[in-house]
DNA sequence: CAACCCAAGCTTTTT
DNA sequence: GCTTGGGTTG
């Protein structure tokens, strides 16, 4: 029954094995750590622990979704499905919807993402008179973060004349008075930003003892992967919670800690043993990722760093081929050397372009790569960058969703206030603000009861923003009978918004038309798959619960299955391919030039390039430019100091000798390219000689949303949704059948007659689900 | 109050 | 080089 132990070798099986008391994994890369957590859960499962009082912290919502998988296929979908199981974020943010009440904030509390908090602070330092040359809106949201996470809250600065000091030294005497007057205006909102997700959570498990010994009793057994990621925050959350059982198991690597610059706490790890004296300490050291060759290089490199724990890494794999170093002319070049070399790879050794990943350290590196692929037609996908629901047109809609939901929202409603144009501008804005502050109210109600107050805004204007209000009071009507397509789709279109982009016929306008439709599209999916499970939510209040904690990372479309992945060395922790391009190695690029001027921060980067080149399976290649555009200028660049750290004996270094230019071999010319296409200058040599405008058309083609792969309908198709699929309906137990997501499955059990007709369906890959056939569009599937 | 134009900042990484 | 926000003008 338990096969699976075997699979594991000595130290992950006693890592599995040792269910009760404190623990620490330090696991080394590629050394079988995601396994030993879905092995370690499993394994409690099958002792008999209630899956309910299992809680499993991951870094993103993705590798807690793919683990919760592999589980259900050991002990069953059904079983698994009662974990919990996600990011510090999502699973907070899950319990304060609950508890949050006690804090004095709604349920259906926004979560302000960073361009939102930032807005605040910049207006908040706009109000106050404040030079924002010298009160640097980012600068001061970053201050303000960092005490987020280290538990310090306004109150607390008053009594930190250190901290104060601090500030005042770096000529922000104000910074305390700005973090009061944050906070304040954000409880106003009913919103939390990320940090506060964490924070309230704390205040909640501090001020309420039964909220924590509720939850004390229900998580019976913690576990936390990527614990060197965690910062003093998530640090004290964990222990509180901890404490009554002290089953807590964490697992992580000092090595590959990259995220000290979001306020991680690399000491949480090196501290852990003071907190739990008796804790088991588990070293996972074989490799089972990279060849022999890539992963001694690695620790070469780490080497490096004063700081770290003792282990040693090592693998049985092959030797395998030295690591490939390339001097590149520039930018544009370097983009097509690797290009080409993934090419040939494509081609002679029938590698899919899904093994090829180019990792760098900022985003704005892509570009490059983009433009090669293309030129090339090799497909590819991007990780990071400015994600779909960060784009505005988005944004702008999903702020009219928010303020229906939650009317106190003030940064939607200074989105949307006057977008599009109903004659509510600057200057009614600014005396609404005021009247509000007087008041310590939120701006909507002062717009509310418009007439109450002085606010000194003349009679048309006072009407107009009364039938905004009463617009708003009506979508949230809508919201609380209708499911969130159906609310979405009405304001979308009532609000005016469609209607002021439609006019817009530029390629830009009519992009952003195309993205609103996609967001309905994927709004539109989010509905159906709620219907069908059996304890869905289709509300638009949850749709948007759902999304405000996705990352990038998360999404997952099976179009994107089979292309070359472009992403920053951060996004792709946990993550691996058979082969890893490290591009832009560069003195100023990598390591950052932010990063040179403390030890702690250089050890950061090379603990950032150990991840890059611990990706890597089979091969991994460096590359670096003579010249580089940055800020539109073209800089001279030399090659980065880590290339050197690594021992020579690991790299195979190819350098023209003449810093020449790149030529790509004879087949690949012949392919592809037209007469001009070996110039190395930027932008001009774009594909096909086509005028730019169409580049850029090309380039802004909408972003699919997650999870989702539908043609784009028109808004007007989307309306008639009640068409009825034509469900089989013989359906039987044992009948195969295919879901366009869960795949294929065979049917369990039919329950239910007419609309109430339910399926049980075991899928193949995606486990049983109960489905109602209304709606399910399930297909008969052919006898294989 | 809206439309247009220009300057500044951006490019370190993200929940 | 690109985007955003602020300022000026009509």
């Amino acid at each position: 029954m338990s096969s699976y132990i075997d699979q594991l070798n000595d130290a992950q099986k006693q890592a599995v094995l040792a269910t009760e008391g404190p623990m620490m994994v330090i696991a080394g890369a590629g050394s079988g750590k995601t396994r030993v957590l879905t092995y370690r859960i499993a394994h409690l499962m099958e002792k008999g622990v209630d899956s309910f009082q299992i809680l499993s912290l991951t870094f993103t919502n993705k590798a807690a979704r793919e683990m919760k998988e592999r589980i259900a296929s050991i002990v069953g979908e059904s079983e698994a499905k009662n974990l919990w199981m996600g990011t510090f974020h999502s699973v907070f943010a899950r319990i304060l919807r609950i508890e949050g009440d006690k804090l004095g904030y709604p349920s259906n509390f926004t979560i302000y993402d960073s361009e939102d908090s930032l807005k605040v602070i910049s207006s908040l330092i706009k109000e106050n008179n404040l030079d924002k040359d010298i009160y640097k809106p980012k600068s001061v949201q970053g201050r303000i973060s960092s005490y987020k996470n280290n538990l310090i809250t306004p109150k607390a600065y008053q009594n930190r004349p250190d901290l104060q000091e601090n500030d005042a030294t770096a000529r922000m005497p104000m910074i305390g008075q700005l973090y009061t007057a944050y906070t304040e205006r954000c409880f106003r909102a009913g919103a939390m930003d990320f940090d506060d997700l964490l924070l309230k959570t704390n205040e909640l498990l501090h001020r309420f003892p039964d909220v924590l010994a509720k939850y004390q009793e229900r998580f019976k057994y913690i576990l936390v992967d990527e614990y060197q990621d965690t910062n003093h925050s998530q640090y004290l959350i964990v222990k509180a919670l901890a404490s009554r059982f002290e089953n807590v198991c964490v697992v992580g690597d000092d090595a590959q800690s990259i995220y000290a610059f979001r306020g991680a706490n690399i000491r949480n790890i090196l501290n852990f043993q003071k907190d739990y004296p008796d804790a088991k300490i588990f070293k996972l050291e074989q490799n089972y990722r990279s060849t022999q060759n890539i992963v001694e290089a690695a620790n070469s490199i780490i080497a490096k760093n004063r700081d770290q724990l003792e282990k040693n890494v090592w693998t049985s794999n092959d030797k395998g081929e030295q690591i490939v170093v390339h001097k590149a002319v520039s930018d544009s070049d370097e983009g097509n050397w690797v290009a080409s070399n993934i090419f040939e790879s494509h081609q002679n050794n029938h590698e899919p372009w899904s093994s090829f990943c180019i990792l760098y350290r900022t985003n704005s590196q892509s570009r490059a790569f983009e433009d090669a692929f293309r030129k090339r037609n090799i497909p590819y996908r991007i990780y990071g960058g400015l994600s779909f629901y960060q784009r505005k047109e988005i944004k702008d809609l999903m702020a009219y969703f928010r303020l229906a939901i939650n009317n106190s929202d003030e940064e939607a409603f200074r989105r949307v206030i006057n977008y599009p144009a109903r004659g509510i501008g600057q200057t009614t804005m600014d005396r609404l603000i005021n009247v509000a502050n007087s008041q310590e109210k939120s701006i909507w109600d002062i717009a509310e009861n418009i007439y109450l107050y002085p606010t000194g805004i003349n009679k048309p204007t006072q009407q107009r923003i009364l039938d905004f209000v009463e617009r708003i009071k009506s979508y949230g009507v809508l919201a609380q009978k209708h499911d969130a397509f159906d609310v979405a789709a009405h304001i979308a279109k009532t609000s005016g918004l469609i209607k002021a982009m439609s006019e817009d016929k530029t390629p830009e306008g009519v992009t952003r038309t195309e993205n609103i439709q996609e967001l309905l599209n994927g709004i539109k999916d989010f509905s159906e798959e709620q219907k069908q499970i059996e304890d869905g939510d289709a509300t638009l209040a949850y749709y948007l619960q759902d999304i405000a904690l996705l990352t990038d990372a998360d999404k997952d479309n099976p179009e994107d299955m089979n292309k070359v992945n472009l992403m920053t060395i951060h996004l792709a922790k946990g993550l691996e391919f058979p082969y890893v391009y490290i591009v832009g190695m560069e003195e100023n690029l990598f390591p950052s030039m932010m990063s040179m001027n403390t030890r702690s921060d250089l050890e950061e980067e090379r603990r950032l390039f150990y991840v890059a080149l611990t990706r890597a399976e089979k091969r991994a290649y460096l590359t670096y430019a003579h010249v580089r555009y940055r800020w539109g200028k073209l800089i001279d660049c030399e090659p980065s100091r880590f290339i050197e750290e690594i021992d020579e004996r690991f790299l195979d270094i190819r350098v023209p000798e003449f810093g020449g230019f790149y030529s790509p071999p004879d087949e690949v010319k012949a392919a592809f390219d037209s007469p001009q296409s070996r110039t190395v200058s930027r932008g001009n040599d774009s594909f096909g000689g086509k005028p730019r405008f169409m580049k850029k058309q090309q380039e802004q083609k909408p972003i699919v949303p997650p999870k989702k792969h539908q043609k784009l309908k028109t808004v007007s198709e989307m309306n008639d949704s009640g068409e009825a699929s034509n469900v089989p309906d013989d359906l039987e137990k044992g009948t195969r059948v295919i879901h366009d997501r869960f795949g294929l499955g065979t049917v369990k059990e039919i329950t239910g007659s007419g609309a109430d007709r339910k399926a049980i369906i075991f899928f193949d890959n995606a486990g049983e689900k109960r489905l109602l056939l209304k709606f399910a569009k399930l297909q008969k599937a052919r006898k294989s």
